[in-house]
DNA sequence: CATACATATCATCAATTAGCCATATGATGA
DNA sequence: TCATCATATGGCTAATTGATGATATGTATG
């Protein structure tokens, strides 16, 4: 079961769209429902221009679908697999999240005292 | 249920051990059980430093675990909750493989006559 | 048509990341 | 103790990546 190499990189490049905190951030707040780039942006403390170009991004990827109304692009959560996978990325946080806090490779040390 | 900020550093920096080609393959080759890092090594057409380096990686982050043989230092997948998230990631590329494929973000594009 | 608002795109740059190679360390057996 | 094999570590470099700011594009309204 150990897959093709074109698929493997397949597979990290779809695992790119959750590994970075900008693009996490935006497909957590999706989950509670669909929003604006602006809505997003607000949110999640990013400016406009970014929000929309990770949205491009995860567009692309399939993880995100949008919807226009008038001037607003509505953006939501592509699927309920994508939804499911943000759910398992939780329960393993939980068994590991003290171990990754002491992790000093990707941004650094994140502090272990705001871990849940 | 937008988590706070210091959380989804944490979400996003555990889903980097998925994100890279080299550190995929690896959780994807002990996906059928234990291995020693020479195997993976063998196995992925990585250098024995590579994979010993993105091993510490994956053990740090506790997503691998290790247990020491002799010489030889045998790797694991470290939950069945990591099992999960590979399961998971197949389910959705399944549904969007064939447009990642197109995207040229992350080591250029990746050939779609090789996707399954 | 002009203006306002929302969104998308692009060039640039700084920071980050992954792999190589040499080498160090640990375990085993003669 | 030494040779061999397995694994871990560190310095260096090239390639990659993410954010900014300016600007372009699309839609709505008066």
């Amino acid at each position: 079961m150990y897959d093709a190499p074109v698929n493997l990189e397949l597979k990290a490049k779809m695992f790119r769209g959750f590994a970075d905190p900008t693009r996490l951030s935006i497909l957590e707040s999706l989950r509670s429902g669909e929003k604006t780039v602006n809505a997003i942006s607000d949110l999640i403390d990013q400016s406009q221009s970014n929000v929309s170009n990770h949205l491009s991004c995860l567009k692309e990827c399939g993880l995100v679908v949008s919807r226009r109304e008038g001037k607003n692009m509505h953006y939501s959560i592509a699927s309920t697999r994508v939804q499911r996978l943000l759910n398992v990325g939780d329960l393993i946080l939980d068994e590991v999240g003290d171990r990754i806090c002491r992790c000093v490779r990707y941004n650094g040390q994140t502090s272990p005292t705001d871990f849940k």
